[in-house]
DNA sequence: CGAACCAATCAAGAATTATTGATTAATTGC
DNA sequence: GCAATTAATCAATAATTCTTGATTGGTTCG
């Protein structure tokens, strides 16, 4: 069916995957979690530039903070990313009830 | 390793999944190719709109055309669907040669 | 307390992306 | 050939997203 509020919550993902910094910093956030200034480092890219991001990604929750501190830990959130590969897997395989019906 | 240019087409193929009409648009081509002007019946949408939107998954390669007379039938191209599964696997189990480095 | 540090937020501007309406090109049927 | 149909493209505008630099809030350490 797909019903408008799970395209809606598809687009947002797919969205926050969509921009090369933010799949830097997952990439950069497999290895284990990091502080935002660990990442500023790595990525050579702004504070402000950084948050930005990290906020989409958060938003998205493809990622989780934790605050230690003066710090804040980033990590990846394991739960959405299996969500992703199911939305990925509805797209491709269709998960179309009637297999009949051949208008959309 | 993920490279830049890997990156650049990942995040690429995940703009164009970015949107709700072009999710619309391969959810209805899920059953089969359509020709542009079902699609403009089906989910009322403008005819220039409905081009744009096709014309970015159809650049994204995640559709292809089909001429014949003067209609265009498009339908999902299969080998993207597939590409994108690979994607989201790389993302997610990492793909990373080196499981003792720490840092990205 | 005060200085230094980390990170979120905000405002402004730049850049990119989407929508609309009009035009164009190609094809079919009369 | 001419009218009608199908779809791409273009120009202009609207809307969204990204970047930058400055400010703010919270934390630690002296």
């Amino acid at each position: 069916m797909a019903s408008r509020k799970h395209r809606a919550k598809t687009a947002a993902l797919f969205h926050a995957l969509a921009d090369e910094t933010r799949l830097e910093i997952l990439d950069c956030l497999k290895d284990g979690e990091r502080c935002v200034c660990e990442l500023t480092d790595t990525l050579q890219a702004s504070q402000s530039r950084l948050s930005f991001h990290l906020k989409v990604l958060k938003d998205a929750e493809l990622i989780k903070d934790r605050p230690e501190g003066r710090w804040i830990y980033y990590s990846i959130h394991t739960d959405a990313m299996e969500e992703l590969e199911e939305m990925v897997r509805l797209l491709r395989e269709g998960g179309r009830a009637s297999r009949g019906t051949p208008r959309c």
